[in-house]
DNA sequence: GAATCGGGTTACCATTTCGTAACCTGGTGA
DNA sequence: TCACCAGGTTACGAAATGGTAACCCGATTC
């Protein structure tokens, strides 16, 4: 008979910031846009030309469950034909260490010669 | 006419680092897992229990593709009944920065009230 | 000999996420 | 007049992800 030991690991706290945080950030697409949106405010084709190989359909879901969210800040520009300006709401910058620190962690992968080929092909 | 401006954010450099960290954290339970395995080792009934609403079918299908991704071990005990180890590899804790990262931040989103209620219903 | 336990598996179904491709709208420039 | 542009939307279908619940196995304990 084997005890069940008591974690070690403290959840992560009162109503898991974990879950909290990764609804922001979920699917496969969401953390790109929301690199992209780092520096400057993008127009939605410049976003689709940063992203490669996401499709208008779900970059367009995305920003409107985004702006939604209260990550994103959608602006209509007064130019003709008009344009569309999205940028990082105060939220949508708090997020950006999570997604940093995703990317360094692939980056050091890469480094190492792990991920897209010794991994997960 | 609008120029199409360049991006001033470089691209998350070749080969997307990204999507390469991503693909191993993907889903809404898999985070957790990793979460949960940073300190010891951990039974199949103890992640259970660490991790609240996961089903057993849920667990045991990401466990089973973390093994072959190479992010967890997998050791049989000779118990009996016999109880079976799940730890993190190398790579499993090269990925616990990312985890940490978003963690932090689902904190700090819950100490300014963002998250849960704010935001996202 | 029957129930219990750890560690799962299986069937079945719902929801989310994604991809392709066709289409729309209002203004502009040729 | 007509094609083109930005910024989308729509229809359709596939794949990934998740949930519930029932079941299985071998060893142990009652």
């Amino acid at each position: 008979m084997v005890k069940v030991r008591k974690s070690k690991v403290e959840p992560p706290p009162n109503e898991c910031p974990l879950a909290s945080c990764m609804k922001f950030i979920r699917g496969t697409w969401t953390p790109h846009i929301i690199w992209y949106l780092k520096a400057t405010p993008r127009r939605f084709s410049e976003l689709k030309g940063d992203i490669k190989g996401i499709s208008a359909k779900v970059l367009s879901t995305r920003l409107k469950e985004l702006e939604e969210a209260g990550v994103v800040y959608r602006e209509v520009m007064d130019t003709s034909p008009p344009t569309v300006e999205y940028s990082l709401t105060e939220l949508g910058r708090e997020l950006q260490p999570a997604i940093a620190a995703i990317v360094n962690v692939g980056m050091k992968l890469k480094k190492q010669k792990y991920a897209c080929h010794t991994q997960a092909a």
